[in-house]
DNA sequence: CCTGGAGTTGTCCTA
DNA sequence: TTAGGACAACTCCAG
Protein backbone atom coordinates (compact mmCIF):
# COMPACT_ATOMS: atom_id res chain seq x y z
CA UNK A 1 0.00 0.00 0.00
CA UNK A 2 1.18 3.40 -0.29
CA UNK A 3 -0.27 6.60 1.38
CA UNK A 4 -0.19 9.90 0.67
CA UNK A 5 0.43 11.84 4.22
CA UNK A 6 -1.40 15.10 3.58
CA UNK A 7 0.01 17.47 5.72
CA UNK A 8 -1.49 20.77 6.89
CA UNK A 9 -1.23 22.53 10.76
CA UNK A 10 0.74 18.91 11.75
CA UNK A 11 4.14 19.77 10.57
CA UNK A 12 5.84 17.50 12.76
CA UNK A 13 6.87 14.02 12.56
CA UNK A 14 6.46 12.82 16.95
CA UNK A 15 3.14 12.45 18.38
CA UNK A 16 1.74 11.99 14.71
CA UNK A 17 -1.01 9.22 14.33
CA UNK A 18 -1.96 9.90 11.12
CA UNK A 19 1.66 9.61 10.05
CA UNK A 20 2.31 6.65 11.96
CA UNK A 21 -1.14 4.60 10.25
CA UNK A 22 0.71 5.92 7.36
CA UNK A 23 3.82 4.34 8.18
CA UNK A 24 2.48 1.23 9.68
CA UNK A 25 1.80 0.20 5.77
CA UNK A 26 3.48 0.29 3.06
CA UNK A 27 5.16 3.50 1.72
CA UNK A 28 4.47 7.12 2.75
CA UNK A 29 4.16 10.07 0.26
CA UNK A 30 3.95 13.22 2.13
CA UNK A 31 2.42 16.47 0.68
CA UNK A 32 1.78 19.33 1.74
CA UNK A 33 -1.07 21.10 -0.83
CA UNK A 34 -1.25 25.28 -0.39
CA UNK A 35 -4.49 26.36 -1.17
CA UNK A 36 -5.54 29.15 0.74
CA UNK A 37 -8.64 30.01 -1.45
CA UNK A 38 -10.48 27.19 0.13
CA UNK A 39 -10.30 28.74 3.75
CA UNK A 40 -12.69 31.25 2.62
CA UNK A 41 -12.36 34.52 4.76
CA UNK A 42 -9.60 33.57 6.62
CA UNK A 43 -6.70 32.68 4.66
CA UNK A 44 -3.54 32.77 6.26
CA UNK A 45 -2.42 36.90 6.88
CA UNK A 46 1.39 37.81 5.92
CA UNK A 47 2.61 36.58 9.31
CA UNK A 48 1.41 33.31 9.17
CA UNK A 49 2.23 32.70 5.48
CA UNK A 50 5.86 33.92 6.50
CA UNK A 51 6.22 31.11 9.14
CA UNK A 52 4.50 28.77 6.73
CA UNK A 53 7.40 29.12 4.38
CA UNK A 54 9.87 28.29 7.26
CA UNK A 55 7.91 25.32 9.02
CA UNK A 56 7.72 23.81 5.77
CA UNK A 57 11.67 24.40 5.38
CA UNK A 58 11.78 22.90 8.43
CA UNK A 59 9.69 20.07 7.73
CA UNK A 60 11.36 19.01 4.66
CA UNK A 61 14.39 19.43 6.61
CA UNK A 62 13.04 16.49 8.72
CA UNK A 63 11.80 14.43 6.39
CA UNK A 64 15.07 13.90 4.17
CA UNK A 65 16.63 12.85 7.44
CA UNK A 66 14.48 10.78 7.95
CA UNK A 67 15.22 9.04 4.00
CA UNK A 68 12.03 10.69 2.69
CA UNK A 69 10.83 14.07 1.10
CA UNK A 70 7.97 17.22 1.12
CA UNK A 71 6.14 17.27 -1.80
CA UNK A 72 4.74 20.91 -2.11
CA UNK A 73 2.09 22.05 -4.37
CA UNK A 74 -0.19 24.62 -4.95
CA UNK A 75 -4.03 24.33 -6.09
CA UNK A 76 -7.41 25.71 -5.79
CA UNK A 77 -8.84 22.53 -5.04
CA UNK A 78 -7.14 20.26 -2.38
CA UNK A 79 -9.55 17.19 -3.22
CA UNK A 80 -8.62 17.60 -7.32
CA UNK A 81 -4.49 18.15 -6.53
CA UNK A 82 -4.77 14.76 -4.33
CA UNK A 83 -6.40 12.74 -6.94
CA UNK A 84 -3.81 13.75 -9.30
CA UNK A 85 -1.14 13.12 -6.80
CA UNK A 86 -2.78 9.78 -6.16
CA UNK A 87 -2.81 8.80 -10.11
CA UNK A 88 0.57 10.38 -10.33
CA UNK A 89 2.90 8.17 -7.62
CA UNK A 90 0.09 5.18 -7.35
CA UNK A 91 -1.20 6.00 -3.39
CA UNK A 92 -4.02 4.20 -2.55
CA UNK A 93 -5.18 5.77 1.26
CA UNK A 94 -4.81 9.36 1.85
CA UNK A 95 -4.34 10.42 5.80
CA UNK A 96 -4.29 13.65 7.36
CA UNK A 97 -4.96 15.26 11.35
CA UNK A 98 -8.09 16.94 11.98
CA UNK A 99 -8.78 20.67 11.83
CA UNK A 100 -11.83 22.51 13.61
CA UNK A 101 -11.88 25.77 11.81
CA UNK A 102 -15.28 25.47 10.16
CA UNK A 103 -14.32 25.74 6.66
CA UNK A 104 -11.71 23.21 6.96
CA UNK A 105 -14.40 21.16 8.13
CA UNK A 106 -16.49 21.17 5.56
CA UNK A 107 -13.88 21.07 3.14
CA UNK A 108 -12.45 17.94 4.81
CA UNK A 109 -16.10 15.75 5.54
CA UNK A 110 -16.65 16.62 1.90
CA UNK A 111 -13.26 14.97 0.71
CA UNK A 112 -13.26 12.19 2.63
CA UNK A 113 -16.37 11.40 1.07
CA UNK A 114 -14.91 12.17 -2.52
CA UNK A 115 -11.75 10.49 -2.01
CA UNK A 116 -13.76 7.33 -1.39
CA UNK A 117 -16.07 7.28 -3.67
CA UNK A 118 -13.40 7.67 -6.11
CA UNK A 119 -11.86 4.00 -4.71
CA UNK A 120 -9.10 5.19 -2.07
CA UNK A 121 -9.02 4.97 1.29
CA UNK A 122 -9.43 7.63 3.87
CA UNK A 123 -8.72 8.45 7.17
CA UNK A 124 -8.60 11.15 9.66
CA UNK A 125 -6.72 11.61 13.19
CA UNK A 126 -6.40 13.76 16.22
CA UNK A 127 -3.00 15.87 16.17
CA UNK A 128 -4.16 18.69 17.61
CA UNK A 129 -6.63 18.85 20.66
CA UNK A 130 -5.87 16.93 24.18
CA UNK A 131 -10.03 16.11 23.31
CA UNK A 132 -11.48 16.36 20.55
CA UNK A 133 -14.42 19.13 21.00
CA UNK A 134 -17.32 16.26 20.58
CA UNK A 135 -16.28 13.86 23.50
CA UNK A 136 -16.33 17.17 25.89
CA UNK A 137 -19.96 17.10 26.91
CA UNK A 138 -21.47 18.69 30.11
CA UNK A 139 -23.81 17.07 32.26
CA UNK A 140 -26.94 17.46 29.52
CA UNK A 141 -25.05 16.36 27.04
CA UNK A 142 -24.14 20.26 24.88
CA UNK A 143 -21.23 21.65 25.10
CA UNK A 144 -19.70 23.64 27.53
CA UNK A 145 -19.90 27.25 27.46
CA UNK A 146 -17.91 28.01 31.17
CA UNK A 147 -14.23 27.41 31.18
CA UNK A 148 -13.95 26.02 34.50
CA UNK A 149 -16.31 23.54 34.35
CA UNK A 150 -14.89 22.67 30.92
CA UNK A 151 -11.62 22.46 32.21
CA UNK A 152 -12.58 20.59 35.34
CA UNK A 153 -14.37 17.74 33.29
CA UNK A 154 -11.25 17.92 31.25
CA UNK A 155 -9.16 17.36 33.61
CA UNK A 156 -11.25 14.37 35.03
CA UNK A 157 -11.06 12.65 32.03
CA UNK A 158 -7.01 11.57 32.90
CA UNK A 159 -3.91 12.07 30.88
CA UNK A 160 -4.10 12.04 27.16
CA UNK A 161 -2.55 9.13 25.31
CA UNK A 162 1.34 9.49 25.82
CA UNK A 163 2.83 10.84 22.22
CA UNK A 164 3.83 8.57 19.45
CA UNK A 165 7.48 8.39 18.50
CA UNK A 166 8.30 9.09 15.02
CA UNK A 167 7.43 6.65 12.47
CA UNK A 168 10.06 5.13 10.23
CA UNK A 169 8.98 5.80 6.50
CA UNK A 170 9.26 3.90 3.80
CA UNK A 171 9.62 5.88 0.18
CA UNK A 172 6.97 5.21 -2.75
CA UNK A 173 8.46 3.11 -6.02
CA UNK A 174 7.93 6.49 -7.51
CA UNK A 175 7.54 10.59 -6.19
CA UNK A 176 5.27 12.43 -7.54
CA UNK A 177 6.69 16.03 -8.95
CA UNK A 178 7.06 18.76 -6.33
CA UNK A 179 7.16 22.78 -6.71
CA UNK A 180 10.25 24.62 -5.55
CA UNK A 181 9.00 26.26 -1.59
CA UNK A 182 9.85 29.62 -3.19
CA UNK A 183 7.40 29.03 -5.66
CA UNK A 184 4.43 28.67 -3.25
CA UNK A 185 5.24 32.51 -2.73
CA UNK A 186 4.77 32.49 0.90
CA UNK A 187 7.66 35.02 1.92
CA UNK A 188 6.95 39.02 1.56
CA UNK A 189 7.57 40.21 -1.45
CA UNK A 190 8.97 43.71 0.14
CA UNK A 191 11.87 42.57 3.58
CA UNK A 192 9.58 43.48 5.87
CA UNK A 193 10.31 40.22 7.89
CA UNK A 194 13.49 41.13 9.32
CA UNK A 195 11.96 41.61 12.70
CA UNK A 196 10.06 38.26 12.83
CA UNK A 197 13.51 36.46 11.64
CA UNK A 198 14.98 37.86 14.51
CA UNK A 199 12.32 36.84 16.76
CA UNK A 200 11.55 33.23 16.06
CA UNK A 201 12.80 30.14 14.98
CA UNK A 202 10.09 28.12 13.03
CA UNK A 203 10.17 24.16 13.43
CA UNK A 204 9.60 21.55 15.66
CA UNK A 205 13.35 20.99 16.53
CA UNK A 206 13.08 24.64 18.01
CA UNK A 207 9.53 24.47 19.47
CA UNK A 208 10.99 21.22 21.33
CA UNK A 209 13.58 23.47 22.38
CA UNK A 210 11.74 26.07 23.52
CA UNK A 211 9.48 23.68 25.58
CA UNK A 212 12.79 22.03 27.58
CA UNK A 213 13.94 25.94 28.35
CA UNK A 214 10.43 27.08 29.50
CA UNK A 215 9.81 24.13 31.70
CA UNK A 216 13.68 24.71 33.28
CA UNK A 217 13.56 28.31 33.60
CA UNK A 218 10.62 29.42 33.67
CA UNK A 219 7.11 27.10 34.61
CA UNK A 220 7.93 27.77 38.44
CA UNK A 221 7.30 31.63 38.06
CA UNK A 222 4.56 31.28 35.66
CA UNK A 223 1.79 32.24 37.30
CA UNK A 224 2.97 35.42 38.23
CA UNK A 225 5.66 36.62 35.81
CA UNK A 226 3.30 35.80 33.29
CA UNK A 227 1.94 39.11 33.35
CA UNK A 228 4.98 40.97 32.69
CA UNK A 229 5.75 41.80 29.24
CA UNK A 230 8.91 43.85 30.36
CA UNK A 231 10.12 39.83 31.58
CA UNK A 232 10.48 36.91 29.23
CA UNK A 233 8.29 34.72 31.03
CA UNK A 234 6.39 32.95 29.08
CA UNK A 235 6.16 29.71 26.56
CA UNK A 236 5.91 31.60 23.31
CA UNK A 237 5.35 28.26 22.28
CA UNK A 238 1.57 29.62 20.44
CA UNK A 239 3.21 29.85 17.00
CA UNK A 240 4.68 26.25 17.15
CA UNK A 241 1.26 24.81 18.48
CA UNK A 242 -0.91 26.67 15.75
CA UNK A 243 1.19 25.12 12.85
CA UNK A 244 1.75 21.55 15.13
CA UNK A 245 5.24 21.57 15.42
CA UNK A 246 4.22 20.54 18.61
CA UNK A 247 1.57 18.95 20.12
CA UNK A 248 -0.26 19.74 23.37
CA UNK A 249 -0.08 15.89 24.33
CA UNK A 250 3.40 16.06 24.21
CA UNK A 251 3.30 19.33 26.38
CA UNK A 252 1.64 17.69 28.65
CA UNK A 253 3.74 14.41 29.07
CA UNK A 254 7.32 16.58 29.02
CA UNK A 255 5.32 18.66 31.71
CA UNK A 256 3.95 15.39 33.56
CA UNK A 257 7.82 13.75 33.24
CA UNK A 258 9.41 17.10 34.74
CA UNK A 259 7.00 17.97 37.33
CA UNK A 260 5.09 15.07 38.48
CA UNK A 261 7.76 14.04 41.13
CA UNK A 262 8.31 17.85 42.87
CA UNK A 263 4.91 18.93 42.01
CA UNK A 264 2.30 16.28 41.75
CA UNK A 265 -0.34 19.34 41.48
CA UNK A 266 1.08 20.61 38.08
CA UNK A 267 -2.23 19.22 36.37
CA UNK A 268 -3.90 22.27 38.49
CA UNK A 269 -1.19 24.95 37.09
CA UNK A 270 -1.91 28.12 35.61
CA UNK A 271 0.03 27.46 32.31
CA UNK A 272 -1.45 24.17 32.05
CA UNK A 273 -4.67 25.56 32.73
CA UNK A 274 -3.56 27.98 29.09
CA UNK A 275 -3.56 24.48 26.98
CA UNK A 276 -6.95 24.28 28.64
CA UNK A 277 -7.82 27.58 27.16
CA UNK A 278 -6.29 26.45 23.71
CA UNK A 279 -8.71 23.33 24.19
CA UNK A 280 -11.90 25.70 24.97
CA UNK A 281 -11.11 27.95 22.03
CA UNK A 282 -11.31 24.85 19.66
CA UNK A 283 -14.32 23.38 21.56
CA UNK A 284 -16.56 26.83 21.35
CA UNK A 285 -15.22 27.26 17.51
CA UNK A 286 -16.29 23.81 16.89
CA UNK A 287 -19.43 23.72 18.41
CA UNK A 288 -20.24 27.44 17.00
CA UNK A 289 -19.12 27.87 14.29
CA UNK A 290 -20.34 31.37 13.43
CA UNK A 291 -18.27 33.58 15.58
CA UNK A 292 -15.46 34.08 14.17
CA UNK A 293 -17.94 37.01 12.41
CA UNK A 294 -20.85 36.86 14.73
CA UNK A 295 -21.27 37.72 18.06
CA UNK A 296 -22.15 34.60 20.01
CA UNK A 297 -24.29 37.14 22.64
CA UNK A 298 -26.60 38.00 20.12
CA UNK A 299 -27.46 41.24 21.83
CA UNK A 300 -24.21 42.78 20.44
CA UNK A 301 -25.42 42.28 16.94
CA UNK A 302 -26.79 45.72 17.98
CA UNK A 303 -23.92 47.52 19.87
CA UNK A 304 -23.10 50.81 18.72
CA UNK A 305 -20.06 50.13 16.94
CA UNK A 306 -18.04 53.55 15.55
CA UNK A 307 -16.78 53.91 12.08
CA UNK A 308 -13.72 55.64 12.41
CA UNK A 309 -10.69 54.60 9.87
CA UNK A 310 -8.06 57.40 11.15
CA UNK A 311 -8.53 56.08 14.64
CA UNK A 312 -8.27 52.34 13.54
CA UNK A 313 -5.32 53.57 11.75
CA UNK A 314 -3.37 54.78 15.07
CA UNK A 315 -4.31 52.04 16.62
CA UNK A 316 -2.47 49.45 14.04
CA UNK A 317 0.03 51.69 13.65
CA UNK A 318 1.32 52.22 17.67
CA UNK A 319 0.17 56.11 17.36
CA UNK A 320 -2.69 56.26 20.16
CA UNK A 321 -0.86 58.36 22.33
CA UNK A 322 -1.30 55.13 25.29
CA UNK A 323 2.37 54.02 25.73
CA UNK A 324 1.41 50.32 26.51
CA UNK A 325 -1.05 50.23 23.71
CA UNK A 326 1.67 51.81 21.34
CA UNK A 327 4.24 49.11 22.45
CA UNK A 328 1.96 46.46 22.44
CA UNK A 329 0.90 46.91 18.53
CA UNK A 330 4.36 47.90 17.52
CA UNK A 331 5.86 44.56 18.57
CA UNK A 332 2.70 43.00 17.18
CA UNK A 333 3.82 44.84 13.72
CA UNK A 334 7.65 44.22 14.56
CA UNK A 335 7.61 40.63 15.67
CA UNK A 336 4.40 39.01 14.69
CA UNK A 337 3.47 38.71 18.08
CA UNK A 338 2.19 40.58 21.43
CA UNK A 339 2.41 39.99 25.07
CA UNK A 340 -0.93 37.96 26.08
CA UNK A 341 -1.48 41.24 28.80
CA UNK A 342 -0.93 43.72 26.46
CA UNK A 343 -2.84 41.66 23.99
CA UNK A 344 -6.15 42.60 26.88
CA UNK A 345 -4.80 45.84 26.98
CA UNK A 346 -4.92 47.09 22.92
CA UNK A 347 -7.92 45.25 22.57
CA UNK A 348 -9.78 46.54 25.24
CA UNK A 349 -8.72 49.99 23.88
CA UNK A 350 -9.90 49.26 20.95
CA UNK A 351 -13.15 47.98 21.73
CA UNK A 352 -14.12 50.20 24.29
CA UNK A 353 -11.83 53.45 24.64
CA UNK A 354 -12.35 53.83 20.48
CA UNK A 355 -15.95 51.86 19.94
CA UNK A 356 -14.44 50.08 16.96
CA UNK A 357 -15.87 46.28 16.02
CA UNK A 358 -14.17 43.73 17.90
CA UNK A 359 -13.67 42.24 14.22
CA UNK A 360 -11.77 44.91 13.10
CA UNK A 361 -9.13 44.14 15.60
CA UNK A 362 -9.76 39.98 14.93
CA UNK A 363 -9.04 40.90 11.41
CA UNK A 364 -5.72 42.96 12.04
CA UNK A 365 -4.33 40.36 14.56
CA UNK A 366 -5.43 37.82 12.01
CA UNK A 367 -3.41 39.31 9.53
CA UNK A 368 0.11 39.99 11.52
CA UNK A 369 0.08 37.37 13.86
CA UNK A 370 2.56 34.69 13.59
CA UNK A 371 0.30 32.74 16.02
CA UNK A 372 -3.07 33.88 14.20
CA UNK A 373 -5.32 31.01 15.48
CA UNK A 374 -8.78 31.09 14.25
CA UNK A 375 -10.15 29.70 17.64
CA UNK A 376 -7.89 31.50 19.91
CA UNK A 377 -8.32 34.71 18.25
CA UNK A 378 -11.92 34.03 17.77
CA UNK A 379 -12.48 33.55 21.91
CA UNK A 380 -9.71 36.31 22.85
CA UNK A 381 -11.53 39.18 20.96
CA UNK A 382 -15.10 37.79 22.31
CA UNK A 383 -14.17 37.42 25.43
CA UNK A 384 -12.93 41.01 25.64
CA UNK A 385 -15.51 42.71 23.69
CA UNK A 386 -17.80 41.04 26.55
CA UNK A 387 -20.18 38.95 23.68
CA UNK A 388 -18.39 35.60 23.73
CA UNK A 389 -18.30 32.47 26.26
CA UNK A 390 -17.17 33.67 29.81
CA UNK A 391 -16.51 37.10 28.65
CA UNK A 392 -15.53 39.73 30.55
CA UNK A 393 -18.55 41.97 32.41
CA UNK A 394 -18.94 45.06 30.69
CA UNK A 395 -17.79 47.51 33.68
CA UNK A 396 -14.32 45.61 33.38
CA UNK A 397 -12.69 48.43 31.40
CA UNK A 398 -8.80 48.62 31.44
CA UNK A 399 -7.20 51.52 32.26
CA UNK A 400 -4.05 51.53 29.52
CA UNK A 401 -2.14 53.85 32.29
CA UNK A 402 -3.05 51.68 35.39
CA UNK A 403 -2.51 48.18 33.05
CA UNK A 404 0.77 50.11 32.01
CA UNK A 405 1.94 51.32 35.99
CA UNK A 406 0.95 47.49 36.94
CA UNK A 407 2.74 44.87 34.92
CA UNK A 408 5.39 47.25 33.38
CA UNK A 409 6.07 48.98 36.34
CA UNK A 410 9.94 50.17 34.80
CA UNK A 411 8.63 51.15 31.99
CA UNK A 412 11.13 48.46 30.30
CA UNK A 413 8.53 47.05 27.69
CA UNK A 414 7.53 50.80 26.46
CA UNK A 415 11.28 51.57 26.14
CA UNK A 416 11.73 48.96 24.13
CA UNK A 417 9.32 49.30 21.34
CA UNK A 418 8.18 53.09 21.49
CA UNK A 419 12.23 54.15 21.46
CA UNK A 420 10.72 58.05 21.28
CA UNK A 421 9.98 57.74 24.88
CA UNK A 422 12.95 56.06 25.99
CA UNK A 423 14.67 58.56 28.28
CA UNK A 424 11.11 59.54 30.78
CA UNK A 425 11.92 58.34 33.85
CA UNK A 426 9.29 55.43 35.02
CA UNK A 427 7.25 57.75 36.72
CA UNK A 428 5.94 59.23 33.41
CA UNK A 429 6.40 57.10 30.95
CA UNK A 430 2.98 55.68 31.15
CA UNK A 431 1.58 58.88 30.67
CA UNK A 432 4.31 61.74 29.01
CA UNK A 433 0.96 64.00 28.75
CA UNK A 434 0.82 64.35 32.51
CA UNK A 435 4.32 65.35 33.12
CA UNK A 436 6.01 68.16 33.85
CA UNK A 437 7.34 70.49 30.62
CA UNK A 438 11.22 69.86 31.74
CA UNK A 439 10.64 67.08 32.40
CA UNK A 440 9.56 65.79 29.27
CA UNK A 441 12.36 68.39 27.15
CA UNK A 442 14.99 67.00 29.57
CA UNK A 443 14.00 63.33 27.88
CA UNK A 444 13.60 65.00 24.61
CA UNK A 445 10.40 64.55 24.04
CA UNK A 446 7.71 66.87 22.16
CA UNK A 447 4.70 65.63 22.06
CA UNK A 448 2.17 66.05 19.19
CA UNK A 449 5.37 66.17 17.43
CA UNK A 450 7.68 63.11 18.83
CA UNK A 451 5.25 61.27 20.00
CA UNK A 452 0.88 61.42 20.04
CA UNK A 453 -1.29 63.46 22.49
CA UNK A 454 -3.86 60.57 23.38
CA UNK A 455 -6.48 60.21 20.61
CA UNK A 456 -9.19 60.58 23.45
CA UNK A 457 -9.12 60.78 26.96
CA UNK A 458 -9.71 57.72 28.37
CA UNK A 459 -11.79 58.70 31.89
CA UNK A 460 -14.01 60.33 28.85
CA UNK A 461 -14.10 56.77 26.78
CA UNK A 462 -14.87 54.93 29.36
CA UNK A 463 -18.00 56.78 30.48
CA UNK A 464 -18.98 56.39 26.63
CA UNK A 465 -18.63 52.36 26.71
CA UNK A 466 -20.54 52.59 29.65
CA UNK A 467 -23.24 54.29 28.26
CA UNK A 468 -22.99 52.51 25.18
CA UNK A 469 -23.03 48.86 26.89
CA UNK A 470 -26.00 49.58 28.82
CA UNK A 471 -27.99 50.53 26.04
CA UNK A 472 -27.63 47.03 24.88
CA UNK A 473 -29.73 46.38 28.57
CA UNK A 474 -33.57 46.36 27.25
CA UNK A 475 -34.08 47.95 30.86
CA UNK A 476 -32.65 50.98 29.30
C1' DC B 1 -37.67 20.85 36.73
C1' DC B 2 -36.00 23.85 40.06
C1' DT B 3 -32.41 26.18 42.69
C1' DG B 4 -28.45 28.38 43.88
C1' DG B 5 -23.77 29.39 43.25
C1' DA B 6 -20.49 30.93 40.14
C1' DG B 7 -18.23 33.11 36.39
C1' DT B 8 -9.37 34.32 33.72
C1' DT B 9 -6.96 38.35 33.50
C1' DG B 10 -10.71 45.53 36.53
C1' DT B 11 -11.53 50.08 38.10
C1' DC B 12 -13.07 53.47 41.02
C1' DC B 13 -15.07 55.43 44.99
C1' DT B 14 -15.76 55.53 49.72
C1' DA B 15 -15.04 54.92 54.38
C1' DT C 1 -2.95 54.36 52.84
C1' DT C 2 -5.79 50.63 52.25
C1' DA C 3 -9.47 47.51 52.06
C1' DG C 4 -14.00 46.55 50.57
C1' DG C 5 -17.88 47.01 47.90
C1' DA C 6 -20.37 48.49 43.73
C1' DC C 7 -20.64 48.04 39.10
C1' DA C 8 -26.19 44.30 35.51
C1' DA C 9 -28.06 41.00 34.40
C1' DC C 10 -27.61 36.62 32.56
C1' DT C 11 -26.49 32.13 31.56
C1' DC C 12 -24.30 28.14 32.59
C1' DC C 13 -23.80 24.13 35.20
C1' DA C 14 -24.19 20.80 38.95
C1' DG C 15 -26.87 18.94 42.47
Amino acid sequence: MTTIMWFRADLRLTDHPALVAAAAEGAVVPVFVWAPEEERAFAPGGASRWWLHHGLAALAADLRRAGSRLILRRAADSLAELLRLARECGADRVVWSRRYEPAAVARDSLLKTSLRAAGLAAESYNAALLREPWEVRNKSGAPFQVFTPFWRHCVALGDPPAPLDAPVLDAPARWPASLELEELDLRPRIAWDEGLREAWQPGSAAAAHRLREFVHAAFADYAEARNRPDLAATSRLSPHLHFGEIGPREIWHALRTRLEAGRPDWRQSQFVAELGWREFAHHLLFHFPSTPSEPLRAAYGRFPWRDDPAALAAWQRGLTGYPIVDAGMRELWRTGWMHNRVRMIVASFLVKDLLLPWSEGARWFWDTLVDADLAANTLGWQWVAGCGADAAPYFRIFNPVGQGMKFDPNGDYVRRYVPELARLPSAWIHRPWEAPAEILSAAGVDLGRHYPKPIVDHAAARGRALLALASLNPAH
